[in-house]
DNA sequence: GCGACAG
DNA sequence: ATCTTGTCGC
């Protein structure tokens, strides 16, 4: 029997590897999910921790696609299910971000994650992982490279190079800002690298980072001090 | 054996 | 992620 995606935190390390290698044959990566410039909505998610109380604090805010109007927002605050390891990190981030989504009056076109989808010693980042959970399309934009060799891109906005995990293409090292450092771009679950890419340069009108991040990224932090 | 290592 | 002031610049 092929059985539902788990939702229970492994015990350790080989375990949630584990589940990710059973996983992983769920991602699809095709264009079942919107098209860039399409009417909509994005959301965004992010978390953020007090290691000290072992709470941590998910956000999820749903943007008009188009306008970029927020539309609705939602947390959650619970405790830290898992350690980080580098490569386990939807262990630590998904059971609250998953909760926060679930607290959405609405379920959104697709989901912009901090971190990597395919992306990932196994192929099978936050990204995928929280795609192949809910079945929703989504990727990832990471602020830092991970393990990957990159390129960098030329100055102008837009510009872009392959994130490589050796000759494989993985992601994108993609200028948001003219002369800013890059952000790190990979298909999660139901959408393209060119999507992913086309998907964050209309999410990034004024900043460098994704205003789908930024905004969960205030939001997560807000709820955390509130929670305190 | 020693680093490096999304958040 | 998080610990942390002021400061330069659009």
């Amino acid at each position: 029997m092929t059985g539902p995606p788990t939702h229970a935190t492994p015990a350790d390390a080989a375990q949630a590897e584990a589940v990710q290698l059973r996983l992983r044959r769920h991602v699809r990566l095709d264009d079942s999910g919107p098209a860039p410039g399409a009417p909509g909505t994005v959301a965004g998610v992010d978390v953020a921790y007090d290691d000290g109380r072992g709470v941590v604090a998910a956000a999820a805010v749903v943007l008009d696609a188009v306008t970029l109007d927020v539309v609705e927002e939602a947390t959650a605050v619970g405790p830290v299910a898992f350690p980080y390891v580098p490569g386990l990190l939807a262990f630590r981030e998904l059971p609250a971000v998953l909760d926060a989504l679930g607290a959405l009056h609405r379920t959104p076109d697709l989901v912009v994650c901090d971190g990597y989808g395919i992306a990932h010693p196994r192929g099978f980042g936050l990204a995928s992982h929280l795609g192949v959970l809910t079945g929703l399309p989504a990727f990832g934009v990471a602020k830092n490279p991970f393990t990957f060799r990159h390129a960098p891109p030329a100055a102008r906005r837009g510009a872009h190079t392959p994130l490589l995990d050796g000759d494989t293409e993985v992601g994108r090292a993609l200028r948001t800002r003219e002369g800013v450092k890059p952000v790190f771009v990979s298909p999660g679950h139901r959408t393209t690298l060119d999507s992913a890419c086309a998907h964050t340069l209309a999410l990034t009108p004024a900043h460098r980072l994704p205003e789908t991040t930024r905004r969960a990224d205030r939001l997560c932090r807000a709820a955390l001090r509130a929670a305190a």
